[in-house]
RNA sequence: GCGCCAUUAGCUCAGCUGGAUAGAGCGUCUGGCUACGGACCAGAAGGCCGGGGGUUCGAAUCCCUCAUGGCGUACCA
């Protein structure tokens, strides 16, 4: 379904090249919503925009643009302009009432737009590595790259959802140490806990099964062997935890990729990697050690691949992950790492430059940190456990709908507080019981038996309130809506969006009785209206993976 | 020291590619329930957009600089 704004932007470029032969570029003839409904429903600024192309006042422009444009979309029921160059189209009212068929027709597909044009995109996140539960630290990335994942599915992109698990390297070495030590003193033997092991009590809880499943034979067995096993239960067994607690918390992935996977058949896609920049000269040794010349590519001093005790950096497998998912087909690729990741961005966009990827093949969105606060005080641990609070606790504590709604509605750029006691407040305080309170009363009016079923009819015309069509304008907007966050990765957007279209609707609620039992026609077009409102408010919670209740 | 991210109402945050009078929620104050769910609604007060320069028809937005805060600055992962 065409949008009023991909029409009117057509109908922009149509004109001013009909009126000043001009063909400029896709910005300027940028269409916005203006702040002021009273203005117009949709505006551009093309005219202020061309003014030093033309070398003429944008009023003078404007105007000529201004009667083309209302030959060009009759739908308008006015195109004027206004100081100091605006041009403003305002809808009609039959124009906005026929969207009402077009929403109930769409279903749960309305707001879906093929903007991604089958782009084919991986968004890698989470990513946390399988030591331990995933903690709140977690969960804003969590939730924003699953509301990514939705938009851009929504939008016509080709999604591949996956996680990096970094299953090789020391912090595994150490989760294994650590899970000995515990089943040792599981049967009341000592084992030194190494420094910088995991004290967690899933860790200690981890070796509690371990024991009760192969009883106490691996206290006298080999070391090597032992460390191997506890090694691979330990992660195994960590990685089932985060699976569950993401499918708890609503996030989907689609693949997990192993970071052992690139050491297999004697590290055959790391060596070919190498190899494959070795070649390219874009390698040398120094003080024992392989080095990359990042310096070439943007970064400010060039990185260890593989150390001078033989072993590789951290950089050196994650490059062949990335190059693999060219491989598999997936040219753009997102990712979304921790704040404190994030001088790791420039190397690993120089390697991707080095080897000769198109710049913007990588993007790599930062999400700054969460201080969890409670009345404004900062909560580093957790009251029941004294470890970091975790995501299962989270969602027990405040809910998923809260918790996601929380992460979702803020920038990630930014730090932010979360505040549990708010998170968890059921009343007004929260905005998104305000949203799924709306939600609630859109089914229950449907449902109510007092009222006449609702049925499709062809015209809306009793529907002339100012709120009635300044809801249907907000309808209207959805998928554009849609498609720009998937673009520019905001699903914040989306929940400004939900706050804005809940409040006019409490609004319109109380002033508007849909029920009108002298006056059947205009009931059942406020039915109709209702319902466009519900399914695009359900299908714009969904995008967040907050939920739609029927009732509270 | 250097790099990245930030600084907008009392608090938590929006603000698109520079555009119309800088917005919302909470909090504060004033009002509103005999009818579809009051987890609601109507209204008011509250701003040198961190400071200072610059770019231009126009700057919260772009550039420079300073201040403050966070994160980073490994042959750790």
């Amino acid at each position: 379904m065409k949008d009023f704004e991909q029409k009117i932007f057509a109908a922009v470029k149509e004109a001013v090249r009909a009126v000043y032969d001009l063909t400029p570029e896709d910005a300027v003839l940028g269409v916005e919503v203006p702040r002021d409904p009273k203005l117009g429903d949709y505006a551009t600024g093309a005219a202020m925009k061309l003014a030093r192309t033309l070398h003429k006042s944008p009023m003078d422009i404007a105007q000529p643009l201004a009667e083309k444009l209302q030959e060009l979309l009759p739908e308008m029921e006015s195109v004027t302009v206004a100081k100091p160059g605006f041009i403003n189209f305002r809808i009609g009212g039959g124009t906005l009432t026929a969207l009402i068929n077009q929403v109930i027709d769409a279903g749960d597909r309305y707001g879906d737009n093929n903007s991604g044009e089958g782009v084919h995109i991986l968004v890698e996140w989470v990513s946390a590595n399988p030591t331990g539960d995933l903690h709140c630290g977690h969960a804003r990335g969590a939730a924003w790259g699953d509301a990514i994942c939705r938009l851009l599915e929504r939008s016509g992109y080709d999604v591949l959802r996956e996680f990096y698990v970094n299953d090789a390297g020391n912090q595994i070495i150490m989760l294994g140490e650590s899970l000995i030590s515990r089943y040792f003193e599981h049967f009341g033997k000592d084992y030194p806990l190494p420094e910088g092991g995991y004290h967690a009590d899933d860790v200690k809880q981890i070796a509690v099964e371990i024991a009760e499943q192969d009883g106490d034979k691996w206290l006298t067995a080999d070391p090597k062997e032992r460390l191997e096993y506890f090694m691979n239960e330990g992660k195994t067994r960590e990685l089932k935890k985060i699976e569950k607690d993401l499918e708890l918390y609503r996030v989907r992935m689609e693949s997990w990729i192993h970071e052992t996977y690139f050491y297999e058949n004697n590290m055959e896609r790391i060596n070919a990697c190498l190899k494959r920049m070795d070649d390219m000269g874009l390698l040398y040794e120094k003080d024992g050690a392989l080095w990359l010349k990042s310096t070439d590519y943007g970064d400010d001093k060039d990185r260890v691949l593989r150390k001078s005790d033989g072993t590789l950096s951290y950089l050196t497998p994650d490059i062949a992950n990335h190059v693999y998912k060219v491989e598999r087909g997936y040219p753009i690729m997102v990712n979304l790492w921790g704040a404190d990741h994030h001088s790791y961005v420039t190397r690993m966009q120089a390697a991707l430059t080095a080897l000769g990827y198109p710049k913007g093949s990588l993007s790599v969105d930062i999400i700054q940190m969460v201080r969890m606060v409670e009345n404004g005080i900062e909560v580093k641990m957790s009251k029941r456990t004294g470890n970091a609070i975790t995501l299962r606790e989270l969602c027990g504590d405040v809910g998923v709908d809260a918790a996601r709604w929380f992460f979702v509605s803020k920038d990630i750029s930014t730090q932010m507080d979360f505040d549990m006691k708010k998170a968890a407040t059921k009343d007004n305080d929260n905005p998104v019981y305000y949203a799924q309170y709306a939600y609630s009363r859109m089914c229950s009016i449907q449902k109510n038996k007092d009222i006449p079923e609702f049925h499709k009819v062809d015209t809306y015309d009793r529907l002339t309130d100012e709120k009635e069509l300044l809801l249907l304008k907000m309808v209207g907007e959805f998928p554009a809506l849609v498609a720009k966050a998937a673009k520019t990765r905001k699903p914040n957007t989306i929940a400004d969006y939900i706050l804005s279209l809940v409040k006019l609707y409490h609004s319109y609620y109380k002033v508007a009785r849909v029920n009108n039992p002298d006056d059947p026609e205009l009931t059942n077009q406020r039915l109709g209206l209702v319902k466009a409102l519900q399914i695009t408010l359900r299908n714009a919670l969904d995008l967040l993976g907050v939920s739609a209740p029927e009732t509270m």
